[in-house]
DNA sequence: ATGCTTGTTCTGAATATTGGAATTCACTTT
DNA sequence: AAAGTGAATTCCAATATTCAGAACAAGCAT
């Protein structure tokens, strides 16, 4: 493994997060580095184009760069534009705040959101991540993905507890996973943060496999359980002409894919 | 110059702006390296999450790291957030399509755009760029900028064509930028693309900075003197409110101050 | 002025990287 | 089934690079 790659990588990950800029020394500080080591790694990520070097304060920050490539990545880029239009519909129809999520590993990662135009306990951001096994947008794809409790054990790892309502018994989420699995959508129910539930319904490409999906959250306020079966039947339809815009078929399912449901 | 770092970030570069999978052997031919070179260097950004490598095909690409820390860097996350609402209103108001640029040395990268409903050739996302000397975001920026032709061409360089419109001589471009200052927005006129023209207004922040420009583009057909007149006044008040979510304020304007304009 | 902190440059010593060759692996063809 | 192909991966000794500490420079507060 290329140390210095790896260093360097680290060093710009550091910059990415920090909003102000760092300085030599405080990167040298929190990476245990030598200042003259870190000094040249800086010096290489302005020469290379990803970082830039206030001129006064010789401080360095993270460049565009950065978000130029992001914006790039594929698997972003195409879900994003292809299902932007169907989550403003469903914004727009329910009011509530609709956020689009890819699993990676043992968490979700927001790709796009629409905030409500109601007060929210606003707690995601495009880009931002969250344990897939505390919400709804995971839990419909890990169910989705039929993973059972020796994998969900493998790739998720011990499930920590952020709140009284988590889930921390693999056994039980799987149990979970076949409940979401029959009534066609997930259900969070403030096992992330006190005071704000959710939903998730997967979307499904043109290959039938989940590659993300299209969550709600909702104060616990405004969640009972009439309103969040309302909700739920607007979201996989949403979510279902979502994958239908990526070419998945409806007419292809089988008995035992995973986008099986009934209403 | 640690030259494995820069190697390192190159390969990344690569994975990223290609939308498919690559294989060791592309990249060690793309980027001229030995193959035990280039699977090691991929090795590397795979061990530390920048990459991930397809189990059956065993080709790299850049993983979702990048978009999640694109999304944080500092410069891009504010503007975008705080205008975000802005650009929306003025998009629904004028049904045309919208964005908001960063000037980055002699290119403006697009921060957020909003699509027109109405046929426009699409030539920008997010993430993209554009020469700023052809598009009315960029001049928008470099006259706020108070530019004067010197230091135009140590910023831009020579000034490439891109249509029979461009304009490609540094004085001419300044004479351009005065213009642009007197009248209080910028315009392009099939200097970037043929067929498409545009709009641009600088956004300042509370020290008066010019940071951002909001831009519009329009085909040409739609882009008679009397409908860009009107388009520029809704395109200037957009700007100056969001101007003003940023903390800037008017009433510190002086004679000098870049931010002068008048109605 | 003087001392303190921090950025930058310089150095030989130590170490990690390099690239060609050898090996394994997954498929395809005979 | 066996051999053949093309690619990924592993190995290894030569070598170029990085490392850490010291020295220097520059800015700032006392």
């Amino acid at each position: 493994m290329d140390s210095t790659l790896a260093k360097g990588l680290h060093v710009l990950e550091f910059l990415a997060r920090l909003s102000e800029g760092a300085r030599v020394a405080d990167v040298a500080a929190e990476l245990g580095l030598a200042r003259s080591n870190a000094h040249r790694t800086l010096q290489t990520l302005v020469q290379c184009g990803w970082a830039n070097q206030d001129s006064k304060t010789s401080s360095y920050r993270a460049s565009l760069k950065l978000f130029e490539l992001g914006a790039l990545v594929d698997g972003a880029v195409d879900l994003k534009k292809l299902l932007h239009p169907h989550l403003a519909q469903l914004a727009a129809a329910t009011g509530e705040t609709i956020h689009l999520a890819v699993l990676q590993g043992s968490e979700i990662i927001y790709l796009d959101k629409f905030d409500s135009p109601l007060p929210v306990a606003a707690y995601s951001h495009i880009g931002g991540r969250a344990p897939a096994h505390c919400v709804a947008s995971g839990k419909a794809l890990l169910a989705a993905l039929h993973y059972n409790a020796q994998t969900l054990q493998t790739q998720l790892g011990t499930l920590q507890a952020h709140t009284p309502h988590t889930i921390t018994d693999v056994h039980a989420l799987e149990a979970e996973l076949v409940k979401c699995r029959n009534q066609g959508w997930a259900e969070n129910r403030e096992e992330w943060r006190l005071g704000v539930c959710g939903l998730g319904v997967p979307v499904f490409n043109a290959r039938a496999e989940p590659v993300a999906a299209i969550g709600m959250s909702v104060p616990s306020i405004r969640f009972t359980r009439a309103q969040a079966r309302a909700m739920a039947f607007k979201l996989c339809d949403a979510a279902l002409q979502a994958s239908q815009a990526l070419g998945f078929s409806p007419v292809h399912l089988t008995p035992t894919n995973p986008a099986r449901r009934s209403r």
